[in-house]
DNA sequence: CACCTTTGCCTAACACTGTTAAATTGATTA
DNA sequence: TAATCAATTTAACAGTGTTAGGCAAAGGTG
Protein backbone atom coordinates (compact mmCIF):
# COMPACT_ATOMS: atom_id res chain seq x y z
CA UNK A 1 0.00 0.00 0.00
CA UNK A 2 3.00 1.99 0.02
CA UNK A 3 1.83 3.00 -3.52
CA UNK A 4 -0.58 5.06 -2.27
CA UNK A 5 1.88 7.52 -1.20
CA UNK A 6 4.16 7.49 -3.83
CA UNK A 7 0.81 8.98 -5.86
CA UNK A 8 0.21 10.95 -2.84
CA UNK A 9 3.28 12.52 -3.93
CA UNK A 10 2.98 12.67 -7.14
CA UNK A 11 -0.21 14.57 -7.12
CA UNK A 12 1.43 16.95 -4.68
CA UNK A 13 4.64 17.36 -6.95
CA UNK A 14 1.82 18.33 -9.78
CA UNK A 15 0.44 21.11 -7.05
CA UNK A 16 4.16 22.53 -6.78
CA UNK A 17 4.98 22.17 -10.18
CA UNK A 18 1.53 24.23 -11.00
CA UNK A 19 2.43 27.06 -8.67
CA UNK A 20 5.83 26.87 -9.59
CA UNK A 21 4.90 27.24 -13.47
CA UNK A 22 2.23 30.17 -12.48
CA UNK A 23 5.00 32.14 -10.78
CA UNK A 24 7.44 31.92 -13.56
CA UNK A 25 5.05 32.93 -16.12
CA UNK A 26 4.44 36.16 -14.16
CA UNK A 27 7.81 36.54 -13.58
CA UNK A 28 8.64 36.50 -17.51
CA UNK A 29 5.85 38.38 -18.71
CA UNK A 30 4.06 39.75 -15.96
CA UNK A 31 0.37 38.91 -14.12
CA UNK A 32 -1.52 39.98 -17.70
CA UNK A 33 0.29 37.07 -19.22
CA UNK A 34 -0.70 34.12 -16.84
CA UNK A 35 -3.27 32.10 -18.36
CA UNK A 36 -4.15 28.32 -17.88
CA UNK A 37 -2.98 27.07 -20.76
CA UNK A 38 0.30 28.30 -20.02
CA UNK A 39 0.32 27.18 -16.92
CA UNK A 40 -0.44 23.60 -18.43
CA UNK A 41 2.08 23.92 -21.56
CA UNK A 42 4.52 24.64 -18.74
CA UNK A 43 3.68 21.06 -17.05
CA UNK A 44 3.46 19.58 -20.46
CA UNK A 45 -0.38 19.09 -19.52
CA UNK A 46 -3.42 19.97 -20.48
CA UNK A 47 -5.61 23.04 -19.25
CA UNK A 48 -8.47 21.18 -17.82
CA UNK A 49 -6.06 18.77 -15.90
CA UNK A 50 -5.22 21.57 -13.31
CA UNK A 51 -8.89 21.90 -12.31
CA UNK A 52 -8.05 18.52 -10.85
CA UNK A 53 -5.62 20.39 -8.23
CA UNK A 54 -7.39 23.75 -7.78
CA UNK A 55 -10.57 24.98 -8.32
CA UNK A 56 -10.24 27.86 -10.76
CA UNK A 57 -7.20 30.35 -11.69
CA UNK A 58 -8.48 32.77 -9.02
CA UNK A 59 -7.66 29.63 -6.28
CA UNK A 60 -3.65 29.52 -7.38
CA UNK A 61 -3.52 33.12 -7.43
CA UNK A 62 -4.80 33.43 -3.81
CA UNK A 63 -2.25 30.29 -2.97
CA UNK A 64 0.60 32.37 -4.27
CA UNK A 65 -0.33 35.29 -2.35
CA UNK A 66 -0.76 33.58 0.49
CA UNK A 67 2.65 31.76 0.08
CA UNK A 68 3.67 35.52 -0.63
CA UNK A 69 2.80 36.49 3.01
CA UNK A 70 4.40 33.61 4.84
CA UNK A 71 7.18 34.57 3.00
CA UNK A 72 7.38 38.15 3.92
CA UNK A 73 6.36 37.18 7.68
CA UNK A 74 9.13 35.16 7.87
CA UNK A 75 11.53 37.41 6.79
CA UNK A 76 10.71 40.34 8.95
CA UNK A 77 10.55 37.72 11.74
CA UNK A 78 13.86 37.19 10.95
CA UNK A 79 14.77 40.67 10.62
CA UNK A 80 13.48 41.18 13.73
CA UNK A 81 15.37 38.46 15.68
CA UNK A 82 18.62 39.82 14.23
CA UNK A 83 18.10 43.29 16.24
CA UNK A 84 18.47 43.97 20.18
CA UNK A 85 16.82 46.86 20.84
CA UNK A 86 12.93 47.77 20.42
CA UNK A 87 13.08 50.36 18.35
CA UNK A 88 15.86 48.49 15.95
CA UNK A 89 14.32 45.67 15.46
CA UNK A 90 10.94 47.98 14.25
CA UNK A 91 13.37 49.48 12.01
CA UNK A 92 14.75 45.97 10.62
CA UNK A 93 11.05 44.47 10.17
CA UNK A 94 10.10 47.47 7.98
CA UNK A 95 13.36 47.33 5.89
CA UNK A 96 13.00 43.83 5.19
CA UNK A 97 9.36 44.42 4.21
CA UNK A 98 10.43 46.61 1.80
CA UNK A 99 13.36 44.77 0.54
CA UNK A 100 10.79 42.35 0.15
CA UNK A 101 8.71 44.38 -1.75
CA UNK A 102 11.37 44.86 -4.72
CA UNK A 103 12.92 41.81 -4.28
CA UNK A 104 9.47 39.74 -4.77
CA UNK A 105 8.25 42.24 -7.12
CA UNK A 106 5.43 39.91 -8.24
CA UNK A 107 4.45 38.56 -4.47
CA UNK A 108 3.63 41.76 -3.39
CA UNK A 109 1.50 42.74 -6.46
CA UNK A 110 -0.48 40.18 -6.16
CA UNK A 111 -0.48 39.93 -2.03
CA UNK A 112 -1.88 44.15 -2.39
CA UNK A 113 -2.99 44.08 -5.71
CA UNK A 114 -1.11 47.18 -7.01
CA UNK A 115 0.39 48.03 -10.28
CA UNK A 116 -1.80 44.90 -11.55
CA UNK A 117 -1.63 47.53 -14.51
CA UNK A 118 -3.94 48.22 -17.16
CA UNK A 119 -2.28 50.90 -19.16
CA UNK A 120 1.36 50.78 -19.30
CA UNK A 121 3.44 53.36 -17.00
CA UNK A 122 3.98 56.68 -19.06
CA UNK A 123 1.44 59.27 -18.53
CA UNK A 124 1.33 58.53 -14.58
CA UNK A 125 4.47 60.42 -14.46
CA UNK A 126 3.02 63.41 -16.64
CA UNK A 127 -0.39 63.52 -15.21
CA UNK A 128 1.42 63.95 -11.92
CA UNK A 129 3.47 66.36 -12.37
CA UNK A 130 0.47 69.08 -12.42
CA UNK A 131 -0.52 67.32 -8.65
CA UNK A 132 3.58 67.52 -8.01
CA UNK A 133 4.17 70.70 -8.51
CA UNK A 134 0.85 71.78 -7.15
CA UNK A 135 2.13 70.77 -3.80
CA UNK A 136 6.10 71.16 -4.39
CA UNK A 137 4.78 74.81 -4.36
CA UNK A 138 3.56 75.34 -1.51
CA UNK A 139 6.12 73.53 0.23
CA UNK A 140 9.03 75.38 -0.73
CA UNK A 141 7.10 78.88 0.20
CA UNK A 142 6.83 77.38 3.46
CA UNK A 143 10.70 76.30 3.45
CA UNK A 144 11.71 79.16 1.66
CA UNK A 145 13.88 81.04 4.58
CA UNK A 146 15.58 77.62 4.99
CA UNK A 147 16.50 77.95 1.63
CA UNK A 148 15.77 74.32 0.48
CA UNK A 149 17.22 72.11 -2.21
CA UNK A 150 14.61 70.98 -5.43
CA UNK A 151 15.74 67.35 -3.79
CA UNK A 152 14.42 67.69 -0.04
CA UNK A 153 11.27 69.50 -1.26
CA UNK A 154 10.61 66.57 -3.73
CA UNK A 155 11.58 64.46 -0.65
CA UNK A 156 8.71 66.12 1.52
CA UNK A 157 6.28 65.93 -1.40
CA UNK A 158 6.96 62.02 -1.68
CA UNK A 159 7.02 61.81 2.07
CA UNK A 160 3.52 63.44 2.38
CA UNK A 161 2.29 61.59 -0.97
CA UNK A 162 3.13 58.13 0.31
CA UNK A 163 1.19 57.95 3.18
CA UNK A 164 -1.69 59.14 1.68
CA UNK A 165 -1.74 56.98 -1.03
CA UNK A 166 -0.60 54.26 1.06
CA UNK A 167 -3.19 54.72 3.49
CA UNK A 168 -5.61 54.93 0.55
CA UNK A 169 -4.63 51.99 -0.52
CA UNK A 170 -4.37 50.30 2.30
CA UNK A 171 -8.55 51.27 2.45
CA UNK A 172 -8.98 50.29 -1.16
CA UNK A 173 -8.07 46.79 -1.24
CA UNK A 174 -10.81 46.73 2.15
CA UNK A 175 -8.84 45.88 5.23
CA UNK A 176 -11.12 48.01 6.47
CA UNK A 177 -9.92 50.46 8.79
CA UNK A 178 -11.88 51.83 10.94
CA UNK A 179 -13.14 55.55 9.62
CA UNK A 180 -12.24 57.32 12.75
CA UNK A 181 -8.72 55.56 12.70
CA UNK A 182 -7.94 56.49 9.22
CA UNK A 183 -9.03 60.42 9.64
CA UNK A 184 -6.48 60.47 12.86
CA UNK A 185 -3.62 58.86 11.06
CA UNK A 186 -4.39 61.46 8.20
CA UNK A 187 -4.55 64.37 10.37
CA UNK A 188 -1.59 63.36 12.26
CA UNK A 189 1.00 62.72 9.41
CA UNK A 190 0.13 65.71 7.56
CA UNK A 191 0.37 67.95 10.57
CA UNK A 192 3.48 66.44 11.43
CA UNK A 193 5.56 66.31 8.50
CA UNK A 194 4.13 69.80 7.90
CA UNK A 195 5.82 70.70 11.33
CA UNK A 196 8.96 68.72 9.89
CA UNK A 197 8.86 71.73 6.90
CA UNK A 198 9.35 74.33 9.35
CA UNK A 199 12.06 73.68 12.42
CA UNK B 1 -20.00 73.56 -44.71
CA UNK B 2 -21.66 73.92 -41.80
CA UNK B 3 -22.39 70.18 -42.20
CA UNK B 4 -18.97 69.32 -41.66
CA UNK B 5 -19.14 71.12 -38.25
CA UNK B 6 -21.88 69.29 -37.27
CA UNK B 7 -20.84 65.76 -38.27
CA UNK B 8 -17.45 66.67 -35.82
CA UNK B 9 -20.05 67.22 -33.46
CA UNK B 10 -21.69 64.01 -33.49
CA UNK B 11 -18.37 62.15 -33.52
CA UNK B 12 -16.92 63.98 -30.30
CA UNK B 13 -20.39 62.95 -29.24
CA UNK B 14 -20.05 59.70 -29.57
CA UNK B 15 -16.54 60.01 -28.35
CA UNK B 16 -18.00 61.13 -24.93
CA UNK B 17 -20.41 58.11 -25.04
CA UNK B 18 -17.83 55.78 -25.11
CA UNK B 19 -16.06 57.16 -22.46
CA UNK B 20 -19.43 57.55 -20.25
CA UNK B 21 -20.55 53.94 -21.37
CA UNK B 22 -17.22 52.73 -19.67
CA UNK B 23 -16.94 54.48 -16.67
CA UNK B 24 -20.75 53.61 -15.69
CA UNK B 25 -19.92 49.68 -16.81
CA UNK B 26 -16.64 50.55 -14.22
CA UNK B 27 -19.09 52.21 -11.58
CA UNK B 28 -21.45 49.39 -11.70
CA UNK B 29 -19.07 46.14 -11.89
CA UNK B 30 -16.17 47.00 -11.60
CA UNK B 31 -13.04 47.62 -13.86
CA UNK B 32 -12.84 43.33 -14.79
CA UNK B 33 -16.18 43.99 -16.02
CA UNK B 34 -15.21 46.47 -18.83
CA UNK B 35 -15.59 45.21 -21.64
CA UNK B 36 -15.40 46.34 -26.02
CA UNK B 37 -19.01 44.73 -26.51
CA UNK B 38 -20.13 45.92 -23.27
CA UNK B 39 -19.41 49.30 -24.13
CA UNK B 40 -20.98 48.92 -27.94
CA UNK B 41 -23.95 47.58 -25.98
CA UNK B 42 -24.63 50.45 -23.71
CA UNK B 43 -24.09 53.08 -26.89
CA UNK B 44 -26.17 50.82 -29.40
CA UNK B 45 -23.33 50.56 -31.26
CA UNK B 46 -20.85 47.21 -32.35
CA UNK B 47 -17.82 46.30 -30.74
CA UNK B 48 -15.98 47.75 -33.78
CA UNK B 49 -17.09 50.97 -34.43
CA UNK B 50 -15.09 52.03 -31.22
CA UNK B 51 -12.17 51.22 -33.50
CA UNK B 52 -12.75 53.92 -34.75
CA UNK B 53 -12.91 56.77 -32.10
CA UNK B 54 -9.93 54.48 -29.57
CA UNK B 55 -6.97 52.75 -31.24
CA UNK B 56 -7.89 49.81 -28.40
CA UNK B 57 -8.84 49.17 -25.10
CA UNK B 58 -6.35 50.61 -23.50
CA UNK B 59 -6.21 54.28 -24.59
CA UNK B 60 -9.80 54.25 -23.25
CA UNK B 61 -7.96 52.96 -20.18
CA UNK B 62 -5.70 55.55 -20.62
CA UNK B 63 -8.12 58.40 -21.72
CA UNK B 64 -10.20 58.07 -18.11
CA UNK B 65 -6.71 57.67 -16.20
CA UNK B 66 -5.87 61.59 -17.82
CA UNK B 67 -9.44 62.51 -16.99
CA UNK B 68 -9.20 61.29 -13.66
CA UNK B 69 -5.82 63.51 -13.03
CA UNK B 70 -7.50 66.51 -13.97
CA UNK B 71 -10.31 66.60 -11.85
CA UNK B 72 -8.25 65.70 -9.20
CA UNK B 73 -5.99 68.71 -10.18
CA UNK B 74 -9.21 70.87 -9.99
CA UNK B 75 -10.10 69.81 -6.69
CA UNK B 76 -7.15 70.46 -5.15
CA UNK B 77 -6.08 73.53 -6.72
CA UNK B 78 -10.25 74.85 -5.82
CA UNK B 79 -9.41 73.53 -2.09
CA UNK B 80 -6.15 75.23 -1.99
CA UNK B 81 -7.71 78.58 -3.12
CA UNK B 82 -9.94 78.02 -0.40
CA UNK B 83 -7.65 78.67 1.98
CA UNK B 84 -4.99 81.66 2.85
CA UNK B 85 -2.46 79.83 5.15
CA UNK B 86 0.72 77.61 3.87
CA UNK B 87 0.17 74.86 6.21
CA UNK B 88 -4.09 74.61 5.83
CA UNK B 89 -3.56 75.55 2.00
CA UNK B 90 -1.46 71.88 2.17
CA UNK B 91 -4.11 70.12 4.53
CA UNK B 92 -6.40 71.19 2.31
CA UNK B 93 -5.04 69.94 -0.98
CA UNK B 94 -4.33 66.12 0.79
CA UNK B 95 -7.82 66.38 2.54
CA UNK B 96 -9.07 66.95 -1.19
CA UNK B 97 -6.83 64.27 -2.49
CA UNK B 98 -8.37 61.89 0.27
CA UNK B 99 -11.77 62.52 -0.59
CA UNK B 100 -11.60 62.22 -4.58
CA UNK B 101 -9.88 58.88 -3.97
CA UNK B 102 -13.15 57.23 -2.15
CA UNK B 103 -15.67 59.63 -3.86
CA UNK B 104 -13.90 58.35 -7.73
CA UNK B 105 -13.11 55.05 -6.62
CA UNK B 106 -13.06 53.57 -10.11
CA UNK B 107 -10.79 56.65 -11.03
CA UNK B 108 -7.74 56.44 -8.29
CA UNK B 109 -7.75 52.52 -8.90
CA UNK B 110 -6.82 53.27 -12.97
CA UNK B 111 -5.33 56.41 -12.02
CA UNK B 112 -2.20 54.24 -10.02
CA UNK B 113 -2.79 50.70 -10.91
CA UNK B 114 -4.25 50.12 -6.69
CA UNK B 115 -6.77 47.36 -5.96
CA UNK B 116 -7.12 46.04 -10.09
CA UNK B 117 -7.67 42.34 -7.77
CA UNK B 118 -7.52 39.45 -9.16
CA UNK B 119 -8.43 37.57 -5.82
CA UNK B 120 -11.45 39.07 -3.93
CA UNK B 121 -10.13 40.54 -0.59
CA UNK B 122 -10.86 38.50 1.80
CA UNK B 123 -7.49 36.48 2.36
CA UNK B 124 -5.12 39.85 2.79
CA UNK B 125 -7.48 40.60 5.86
CA UNK B 126 -6.57 37.31 7.40
CA UNK B 127 -2.70 36.94 5.98
CA UNK B 128 -2.10 40.56 6.90
CA UNK B 129 -2.65 39.52 10.61
CA UNK B 130 0.54 37.84 11.14
CA UNK B 131 2.11 40.62 10.19
CA UNK B 132 0.41 43.28 11.78
CA UNK B 133 0.75 41.32 15.28
CA UNK B 134 4.27 40.77 14.31
CA UNK B 135 4.75 44.40 14.17
CA UNK B 136 2.53 45.80 16.94
CA UNK B 137 3.83 43.45 19.33
CA UNK B 138 7.19 45.60 19.02
CA UNK B 139 5.07 48.68 19.19
CA UNK B 140 3.21 48.23 22.47
CA UNK B 141 6.56 47.01 24.17
CA UNK B 142 7.87 50.02 23.24
CA UNK B 143 4.94 52.30 24.22
CA UNK B 144 4.37 49.91 26.98
CA UNK B 145 5.26 52.77 30.25
CA UNK B 146 2.41 55.00 28.50
CA UNK B 147 -0.20 51.97 28.48
CA UNK B 148 -0.88 52.69 25.41
CA UNK B 149 -4.69 51.65 24.07
CA UNK B 150 -4.75 49.31 21.30
CA UNK B 151 -6.71 51.64 18.79
CA UNK B 152 -3.05 53.64 19.42
CA UNK B 153 -0.89 50.86 18.39
CA UNK B 154 -3.32 50.29 15.63
CA UNK B 155 -3.09 53.65 14.45
CA UNK B 156 1.10 53.61 14.96
CA UNK B 157 1.09 50.75 13.58
CA UNK B 158 -0.81 51.74 10.37
CA UNK B 159 1.17 54.92 10.00
CA UNK B 160 4.27 52.63 9.73
CA UNK B 161 2.60 50.60 7.16
CA UNK B 162 0.96 53.71 5.47
CA UNK B 163 4.30 55.40 4.07
CA UNK B 164 6.05 51.72 3.27
CA UNK B 165 3.05 50.89 1.60
CA UNK B 166 2.26 53.88 -0.04
CA UNK B 167 6.07 54.61 -0.84
CA UNK B 168 6.24 50.96 -2.28
CA UNK B 169 3.51 51.30 -4.27
CA UNK B 170 4.46 54.52 -6.33
CA UNK B 171 7.55 52.73 -6.81
CA UNK B 172 6.23 49.75 -8.30
CA UNK B 173 3.81 51.82 -10.96
CA UNK B 174 7.35 52.95 -11.51
CA UNK B 175 7.30 57.10 -10.78
CA UNK B 176 10.83 56.19 -11.03
CA UNK B 177 12.20 58.05 -7.83
CA UNK B 178 15.79 58.47 -6.96
CA UNK B 179 16.88 55.49 -4.70
CA UNK B 180 18.53 56.98 -2.43
CA UNK B 181 15.27 59.41 -2.55
CA UNK B 182 13.48 56.24 -1.25
CA UNK B 183 15.81 55.54 1.23
CA UNK B 184 16.12 58.94 2.53
CA UNK B 185 11.79 58.65 2.70
CA UNK B 186 12.00 55.62 4.55
CA UNK B 187 14.57 55.90 7.18
CA UNK B 188 13.20 59.29 7.97
CA UNK B 189 9.62 58.31 8.38
CA UNK B 190 10.81 55.16 10.42
CA UNK B 191 12.62 56.90 12.85
CA UNK B 192 9.90 60.18 12.77
CA UNK B 193 7.30 57.41 13.57
CA UNK B 194 9.57 55.81 16.41
CA UNK B 195 10.20 59.09 18.38
CA UNK B 196 6.25 59.83 18.30
CA UNK B 197 5.81 56.34 19.81
CA UNK B 198 8.21 57.23 23.53
CA UNK B 199 7.41 60.47 23.59
C1' DC C 1 -29.85 63.93 -62.34
C1' DA C 2 -26.42 60.18 -62.51
C1' DC C 3 -21.83 58.84 -61.20
C1' DC C 4 -18.18 57.90 -58.25
C1' DT C 5 -15.85 58.20 -53.98
C1' DT C 6 -15.75 58.40 -49.34
C1' DT C 7 -17.43 57.58 -44.87
C1' DG C 8 -19.72 54.97 -41.10
C1' DC C 9 -20.91 51.00 -39.52
C1' DC C 10 -21.71 46.00 -39.43
C1' DT C 11 -20.84 40.98 -40.24
C1' DA C 12 -17.74 37.49 -39.85
C1' DA C 13 -13.81 35.84 -38.41
C1' DC C 14 -9.31 34.94 -35.72
C1' DA C 15 -6.85 33.97 -31.81
C1' DC C 16 -7.14 34.04 -27.35
C1' DT C 17 -9.28 33.58 -22.46
C1' DG C 18 -11.54 30.53 -18.21
C1' DT C 19 -14.24 26.65 -17.56
C1' DT C 20 -17.16 22.36 -18.12
C1' DA C 21 -18.88 17.71 -19.81
C1' DA C 22 -17.89 13.75 -22.05
C1' DA C 23 -14.87 10.40 -23.82
C1' DT C 24 -10.62 7.91 -23.38
C1' DT C 25 -6.86 5.90 -21.51
C1' DG C 26 -4.38 3.21 -18.16
C1' DA C 27 -3.76 1.20 -13.85
C1' DT C 28 -5.93 -1.20 -9.73
C1' DT C 29 -8.83 -4.30 -7.84
C1' DA C 30 -12.06 -8.46 -7.71
C1' DT D 1 -9.44 -12.08 -17.22
C1' DA D 2 -13.06 -8.76 -16.25
C1' DA D 3 -14.72 -4.79 -13.93
C1' DT D 4 -13.87 -0.54 -11.74
C1' DC D 5 -11.97 3.67 -10.97
C1' DA D 6 -8.85 7.47 -11.34
C1' DA D 7 -6.19 10.58 -14.23
C1' DT D 8 -6.01 13.03 -18.31
C1' DT D 9 -7.51 14.53 -22.83
C1' DT D 10 -10.68 16.09 -26.46
C1' DA D 11 -14.22 18.99 -27.68
C1' DA D 12 -16.95 22.45 -26.73
C1' DC D 13 -19.14 26.90 -24.79
C1' DA D 14 -19.20 31.53 -23.86
C1' DG D 15 -16.61 35.27 -23.42
C1' DT D 16 -12.54 38.46 -24.55
C1' DG D 17 -9.72 42.13 -27.86
C1' DT D 18 -9.02 42.98 -32.50
C1' DT D 19 -8.96 42.94 -37.73
C1' DA D 20 -10.53 42.42 -42.69
C1' DG D 21 -14.05 42.86 -45.87
C1' DG D 22 -18.42 44.32 -47.35
C1' DC D 23 -22.56 47.11 -47.63
C1' DA D 24 -25.25 51.03 -47.82
C1' DA D 25 -25.94 55.72 -47.31
C1' DA D 26 -23.96 60.31 -47.78
C1' DG D 27 -20.94 63.54 -50.13
C1' DG D 28 -18.98 65.75 -53.83
C1' DT D 29 -18.49 66.20 -59.02
C1' DG D 30 -19.63 65.80 -63.98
Amino acid sequence: MASKERIQRLKDENRINILNAALQIVKDDGWQALSMRKIADIIEYTAPMIYEYFPGKEAILIELSNLGFRKLARRMKEAKEKEFTLPNQLEAMWLAYWDFAFENKEFYQIMYGVGMQCCEKQKSAQCNETIGYLVSEVIREIMASQYPSEELICRKYYTYWSIIHGLISINLVSLDVRDETNRHILKDAIHGITRSLVD
